[in-house]
DNA sequence: CCGTGCATGTAAGGTGTTACATGATTGA
DNA sequence: TCAATCATGTAACACCTTACATGCACGG
């Protein structure tokens, strides 16, 4: 039992889903493709944490719906009070910028503007998931506690916020270093 | 050539070093163990980008000094112009908050309390760090341009410290939150 | 007509971790 | 006395990415 195989367990904690869709709502907490995914569910199954019903569908192709099962569930209880380990960061721009007086001033300049866009994007994207949290929540934002089922969503958009903010303010005083 | 490669000839163009102290300080960046350094520096070394000299020691084991060539140089700064890959996070810690739910407030607290000593104690290498790039510094930090050697130091460690201060920032935020 | 999304799966290859191997010195 | 630091290297294993495989529907 890998971290990957608790994350799937920790999404389907809160809804049934297909593998297809783990595999995009993972992304933002544990990057993985569905080369991955699939086998694991498979063995997830086998021992017993999820199960899942076929569902056949005429236009798409069919799907498997799994959902988390008792044993699941404590197992996942189990692993949240274990020992969690540290962030892992690589960030091949680091690389970059570490040696980045190789390069012009105009060319260093480029990259940070497109590592900026890319960063301006992100946070784009994040206020659309903040915008969804708060339109499936049924009380205000500020008031959710730890058992609300959105209580986990709105925390860690808002880390995320946090953290693209600080990223971009890093590349706003760059610019100035730059010019 | 992989991001690791050429994130060794990154740390090589500014300082000749040991397999080992190459080990030590690509972590920040880019993780990796020494059984992952030193196959690459052979191949490295194979391809002319890098070339080592035999430093013999009496009290500690015998050495490797590695250095760039003009070869390596020229590699390194195509692979900076060219497209730089996103960064990757990985985090167990934000899905167990994803899930914290499933347990109750006080374990909750216990968790967010130990991760956020984790950050406290991070902040404490960056801002060691930050006085070793002042005291390495001939110009004061605020001066220093893109050709400095202590420029890419500087920059980073400015970026570390925004980063955690706003994972700080977020723990403060959840406390109250868990209250 | 061509790419994208939906949906599942396997195979091969590259990347990263843990463990094995050695051995002197230094500090707790 | 026990662990950590310095210093290199290999082997086995686990993890992750890319490519192969299939096929329908929908929009540009």
């Amino acid at each position: 039992m890998n971290t990957l195989s608790y994350g799937l367990l920790s999404l389907l904690s809160k809804d049934s889903r297909t593998g297809y869709e783990l595999m995009q709502h993972i992304q933002p907490f544990w990057p993985a493709k569905h080369s991955q995914i699939y086998p694991l569910l498979a063995l997830l199954e086998q021992k017993g944490y999820v199960e899942f019903v076929h569902v056949l569908q005429s236009d798409k192709p069919d799907k498997k719906v799994y959902s988390l099962t008792e044993i699941g569930l404590k197992a996942l209880q189990e692993w949240i009070g274990l020992p969690t380990d540290p962030p892992v960061t690589r960030d091949e721009f680091a690389l970059k910028v570490y040696c980045i007086g190789l390069v012009n001033k105009a060319e260093a300049m480029r990259m940070l503007l497109e590592r900026e866009s890319y960063y301006i994007g992100k946070k784009e994207r994040y206020m659309e998931s903040y915008e969804r949290v708060k339109g499936q929540s049924e009380k205000p934002l500020e008031e959710l506690e730890i058992h609300d089922p959105m209580f986990g969503n709105y925390v860690l958009v808002r880390k995320a916020v946090l953290k693209v903010d600080a990223d971009l303010l890093w590349c706003e005083w760059m610019k100035s270093k730059l010019k």
